[in-house]
DNA sequence: GGTTGAGTGGACAATCTGCCTAGTGCTCCG
DNA sequence: CGGAGCACTAGGCAGATTGTCCACTCAACC
């Protein structure tokens, strides 16, 4: 499962300048069209790309506070039962198990720091949950990325 | 800041079927095509779609651990050097200042548990990193989504 | 030597895009 | 009340792009 230079080059293309068709990449990557719409085709299908959503900022939606939740739960029932209560509240964002003293992680928006009180509440009063203990995002110095990852990829492997 | 119904299931239509295309999209929707490209360049004017970037998957690349890694830093200088040389690793894909006892969480991945190990010595050796405290995720039950939130918020607001 | 996979260059019809026009209904406001 | 502004519908048009073929080359591999 390893990525070519060239993926990456064509990647990296379309991360930078999303609505470009097939054919621009490949005037810009210079290759034929047939080969980046063959490579984009194997990537989707290996999973490499997993998609072209939208990308929605919840900032915009005036969800202006993320925190990170931890949660001790109660065990005995396993994590996958409190995991799917959990993701029926919207401003759940993405639920993980993990190591280390607590046994969920998850992170949380809210609109506001009291708005994130209701939304803690909500997750308190999960069946399941035993404590919390949140941490607030006060600035996000590096957004989401996987470019350089992307980017670093076939220097590791291959080259 | 807020959106519409309309809007929100021009949102939900796009994450489901991304490659779709305007005039799809209003067929799909019941609308003209002019309302739905006038709702889409509002909605990325606003900056409620903030781009249509392919979603890459780590795991697919070979980096199935993801950890979250929380430094203390040597204050003085302020977080933001700090940040700055975070983020020429590539295995680092997040970072956040945080409240709490830790000033800095990144989410990191590393292609093993003992790559890892590399990764959070890169961090560690990072001018002005004090010390790190690693959680690793062990399963992703809920990844990432903003769509519940999506469709929520017409339903809060004025509907 | 033969086979396979990947890439090139070109061609096709069908479709979509960007852009524009005109008309309609609704809301806000002086 | 009349008007202005706004969002939406419905349609039209030229140009560009897409999906899908094809034939041919090149390199690696058995």
């Amino acid at each position: 499962m390893t990525i070519d230079e060239l993926d990456a080059r064509l990647i990296t293309l379309l991360t930078n300048e999303p609505r470009l068709g097939v054919l621009e990449c490949s005037r810009r990557l210079g290759v034929a069209r047939g080969t980046v719409q063959a490579r984009l085709d194997r990537l989707i299908a290996r999973g490499v790309i997993s998609g072209f959503g939208p990308d929605v900022s919840p900032a915009a939606l005036g969800y202006d506070v993320t925190a990170f939740v931890s949660l001790e739960i109660r065990q005995v029932a396993g994590h996958d039962p409190v995991a799917d209560r959990l993701a029926r509240i919207p401003e759940v964002l993405e639920v993980h198990t993990i190591t280390g003293g607590s046994d969920l992680l998850c992170r949380v928006v809210a609109r506001t720091n009291s708005d994130l009180q209701r939304v803690i509440d909500v997750i308190v009063g999960v069946h399941g949950v035993l404590r919390t203990n949140s941490i607030i995002a006060l600035d996000t110095p590096v957004p989401y990325r996987v470019l350089p990852l992307v980017a670093d990829v076939p220097r590791r492997e291959g080259r």
